[in-house]
DNA sequence: ATGAAAGCGCTAACAG
DNA sequence: CTGTTAGCGCTTTCAT
């Protein structure tokens, strides 16, 4: 994109202090910086010797180059986080909460898809370049799992797949599917519609299949056929459901879940821009975690998927593997949020 | 927090293939692996060579060592983004937009602080290690941007504040002030309340001051000390808004305007929970550009600070000083996004 | 207590 | 065309 090879030489002279200078101004050699600067001084660096060290470094703006003190010392630093959409409430949260738990000593490098798509198994290739601490994929879709070569320790958030030798964290989205349906249908829901996000993902795959199992279960079901929205955000959601308003009513739909709540939001904006009084005629629904659900109201009824919680779960495991461990798999629970975008039948 | 050095042998030992590797199984050097792998071997490999090169490759699943590459080669490809908050949704527009704009041979590191407080001169100065193509810090306090050297390539965004040597993009936060203060003024709001975050930015302090400026100049003004609000969020805004909705309203408030826009909704959650007219009563406006402004209707009117552009623009810029040229300073304008959370005094 | 030396894995001249 | 040689900046034995 840019021609950053033109001047790279420039680049390259600009390097800064390194030990070497450090080294050079106090009259000692590198390896005592080294050891100095690595708080590795104790007992075999006289404290003179440290605080000329320390002043030097001080006055020349000294910091170590971390790669190549990670080259050296063989300890890999940096976690690669690999998100299908920054914007998405959801994975900020994840995020959020993944950064909250790691390991000071580990950096957090971000890897995202341009935008509107979804990351490729080229991309994830890519980001395992041989000086990762470990690796982390949200939301993975089918074809990436299927072609997922894990040379570091590798965690799976949210894919439903168990692979020999990768860690996994899922929140149990078939169950909550399960607390949408139940919680519908005690409302006397009986005819309900279903808008899904266009991607093959097992996540996908489970709340839909879950959710319509336990509905046929409590005698309602999906009556339509599905809503299928090419990007999970609102701004789609909300034009297909202007789109597909008129043919849920009259097939007699009283309530609608969506796969995610960002859709489900621009569902709750058409349904309201429509006139449609929600939840009186139409009530309205969605999986996942939403930062911003209570922010104005009446906000949107949901099932959390614990967004913050599954990042600081992933910042412990990781730390685990890191430090050898086997890999494991962990599921949480998720939580039914109600408000009032659903109401009961009449 | 983990005790990651405990097992830091195996970690190392795992260290994985490397170009020896796939010289020694092709039989030649790793010189020319290095070239095949890097694309730079034509006319210089015979293509046979090449294809062997490959195909040890594939069969061995070598990756380069990214860390070691940049050592050797003097080109550092990891560019910092110091955000303050990666759940709120103007910094995640503007890291989605500054991914986008990114050269793809650089490398996003995310550094932000632990939650609720803002990232301090320490945490920068952690992050400037030496291997970095550049920096990119957002909304920096007065505290950081007085403490900052940059030994590398650093840009501030919203710091409004010109350093030698370092390059800025601004949005003009006082022209947003003034975009405000007459699109109220105009509506005949006379008496109005402000709602600030507690924190030294010159962002805020801008904001508030010409917001503030501009209204007098219309006959109009911040009649009642300003909210101030701990953190940036929704809940806190809330929360603050809930305990001086009285006073406001005594004060013969018409209209609040916030610093910030999840304070805005929070503002309105509160006022709507109390049963005031929205904007009949009150009208609620805020500054910055939130992602889901328009998810529910109504929602807030806001000033766009365009966080994906800025994010954009960053990238653009960064390459740009990665190739050498000199730090330059950019402003964009904001825009006005009037809806329904403000109307006419009455 | 300190320094010399040998790499970490890779790239970039330079020889052949 | 390909291999050899020197490092990149740092860490880590191992001598001194």
């Amino acid at each position: 994109m840019h021609g950053y090879d033109a001047r790279v030489g420039d680049v390259r002279r600009a390097r800064g202090v390194t030990a070497r200078d450090v080294a050079a101004r106090v009259g000692c050699s590198t390896a005592t910086v080294s050891l100095v600067v690595n708080g590795k001084a104790q007992g075999r660096v006289t404290p003179e010797t440290q605080e000329r060290v320390w002043v030097a470094i001080r006055e020349l703006d000294y910091r170590v180059h971390a790669g190549a003190s990670r080259l050296a010392s063989g300890n890999p630093g940096t976690v690669v986080f690999v998100s299908p959409d920054p914007t998405n409430p959801f994975f900020s949260l994840l995020l959020d909460g993944l950064l909250d738990g790691l390991d000071e000593r580990l950096t957090l490098s971000l890897v995202a898809p341009r935008r509107g798509d979804d990351y490729d198994p080229a991309t994830v290739r890519r980001a395992q370049s041989g000086d990762i601490a470990a690796m982390v994929l949200a939301s993975p879709g089918d074809e990436l799992v299927r072609s997922l070569r894990a040379g570091r320790p590798t965690v799976l958030i949210d894919a439903y797949a168990r692979i020999d030798g990768v860690s996994g964290i899922d929140i149990d989205v078939g169950r909550a599917g399960e607390l949408l349906a139940d919680h519908l249908a005690d409302l006397g829901h009986r005819r309900i519609a279903y808008a899904g996000v266009d991607r093959d993902k097992q996540t996908f795959r489970r709340r839909r299949e879950r959710l319509g199992m336990r509905l046929a279960a409590r005698r309602a079901a999906l009556v339509v056929p599905d809503l299928r929205v090419a990007r999970m955000t609102t701004e789609s959601g909300y034009r297909a459901a202007v789109a597909a308003l008129d043919t849920w009513l009259a097939a007699g739909v009283t309530a609608v879940v969506a796969a995610d709540d960002l859709l489900a939001l621009g569902v709750l904006r058409a349904a309201r821009e429509r006139g449609i009084d929600v939840p009186g005629r139409l009530s309205i629904a969605g999986f996942n975690d939403i930062a911003y659900a209570d922010m104005i109201t009446p906000s949107l009824t949901s099932v959390d998927l614990r967004a913050r919680e599954l990042g600081r779960s992933t910042a412990t495991l990781l730390g685990e593997l890191i430090d050898g461990a086997d890999p494991s798999w962990a599921q949480l629970e998720p939580r039914l949020a109600v408000r009032e975008s659903t109401g009961p039948v009449r």
